[in-house]
DNA sequence: ACATAACATACATAAAAAGTATGAAAGGAG
DNA sequence: CTCCTTTCATACTTTTTATGTATGTTATGT
């Protein structure tokens, strides 16, 4: 028995008459009579009780007619969500971010849940390298990450590069100027800087900077989670250098940041997902208001 | 979409392969692909991502499966259910009693109960005319009742007729006998018999047996109900005169009950149902049961 | 690079559903 | 009571849908 078969049944047994159902469903009477008929004998039972021209519905199929109704909108309902999915008006996303790209997920989710408030998350964080692999194995979608990156199987959009800042702890005196620090500055500075687990990634470049600069970076901790770094920072263990945004996000109370004079490097992240890979409608949205916000200021 | 495709849509996603799918299926290989291709248009959505020759499910992909395992369950049991109810091994059975058939009823549905566990109950209790009437609009489907009857649009299965027995508080002292009486004895006796709400029954009988001998009897008291009349005899009100089966099923303490010497009229009972009317078949097997138990013996 | 395996397409065939015409039986009006 | 209308059922035809066969295309692995 069919679904077609089903909703047939449940017209005759709402009309209690086969004409009537069948104008309702648009159909001639005879097919329709034939259907019931057809369930009938694959049943091997009678759903109605015929008398006369009236028809009354029989135990088996009273019963039958309240499941009926049940499983046809069961079946509706799920179509729709299926449908609502593939639009990406609702479901769960999987994102990932590494922690000093987080700004730029959080100002994107709270634009976006506006726009789709049936849509739920799943985040994911960690170092740029363990994201990448986390969309091979389609744990995520997407990821927002800091460059470089490894592998290149990857659509890679862009985000604004920023300046690199100094974090140090409130108490500490180590600039002349108020809000900005020269790498001479910095010679004996304690550093605890981002490290990947794995991978090449903005450590290198910073400790390559400091050199260019002629200067070797005291480096006392290194770290993959920024806002470690910064906690370390406000308990005056040592100072840091992370991307603007970084500290936008997670800036704490007995912390000071400046600007690093002289300083030729940028952060950069970008937003990757996998290449040849269907993408969902949700993350497709996603990317788009990500560029919006981001790419076109 | 109907139900065959979403069984066809279950195994593909389950083989991950239209191949092995369509082999599972018994059917050829194309026919399967064009039918998962016919879902997706009709649903306006890509269900799998074809990734060269291996088949990923996407998102709404993943929930219609997940969906589709418990519909398809769903619907499924819903057809062995109502199997079930046609075959009278499940369901619920309206049936109706009068009080003083009540002991043919719980003897048969003792012996029903166990050839069918699944089956459940909910009684009707009233007189005759009453039962006929909750018959009539499908209250019940059958009924055990005190003939007469009023109608004739009844099937009628009549059960073994039996002696109405004469049923005085202990301690009276009614005949010089131990266990019988005779009409002549209870000529002053205050008599409270079974009397219809409406139309004749038992209590003309019984009257009508008592002018044969020459007797007027002295009714104290007309009641519908046998068991109140029971109760109002073991309480010292008066005596009564019921069915034997009906003193058996609901006999109390300080009652004592006699046969009636010389007694020509006898209490009969019938299983009724309505004429040219689908009857369950759980109601067809407890007539047969009925019938097996009382009256062939 | 070639063989193999897997999905897709094109076309033919078979099955199923819907339509049309018509018959039978029930219920209502005169 | 008879006739007319209504309604369901049946017989047959047409249309639609599903399946099967043959074959092409593309990816994967040797």
């Amino acid at each position: 028995m069919d679904l077609k078969q089903l909703r047939y049944f449940r017209t005759v047994a709402e009309e209690k008459q086969v004409t009537k159902a069948a104008k309702k469903l648009h159909m001639a009477q005879p097919p329709l009579s034939q259907q019931i008929k057809l369930m009938e004998e694959e049943l091997n039972l009678k759903l109605f009780d015929r008398q006369g021209r009236k028809l009354e519905l029989t135990k088996a199929g009273e019963i039958l007619f309240e499941k009926a109704a049940r499983l046809l909108t069961e079946f509706d309902e799920t179509l729709i969500e299926v449908r609502e999915i593939s639009e990406g008006m609702r479901g769960k996303m999987h994102i990932g971010s590494t922690k000093s790209c987080f700004s730029y997920l959080s100002a994107a989710l709270n634009l976006f849940k506006t726009q789709h408030p049936n849509i739920t998350y799943q985040l994911r964080e960690g170092d740029t390298y363990f994201l990448e692999e986390c969309i091979k194995n389609r744990e995520i979608e997407l990821a927002i990450v800091r460059m470089p990156m490894h592998s290149d199987e990857f659509n890679v959009l862009k985000l604004p590069s920023e300046p690199y800042v100094l974090v140090a702890p409130e108490s500490w005196n180590i600039s002349s100027y108020d809000d900005a620090v020269e790498f001479e500055d910095l010679r004996d500075v304690p550093l605890m800087l981002l490290h990947r687990i794995s991978g090449r990634g903005q450590f290198e470049l910073i400790v390559d900077e400091f050199r260019d600069h002629g200067i070797e970076p005291n480096v006392t901790c290194e770290c993959p989670d920024a806002t470690m770094l910064l906690s370390l920072v406000a308990s005056g263990v040592g100072a840091t250098i992370v991307p603007e945004s970084t500290l936008k996000a997670f800036a704490l109370h007995h912390t000071k940041s400046y600007q690093l004079t002289g300083a030729n490097i940028k952060a950069e992240s970008a937003v990757i997902w996998q290449k040849e890979r269907y993408l969902t409608k949700a993350s497709q949205r996603l990317i788009k208001t990500l560029e919006d916000q981001f790419c076109y200021v």
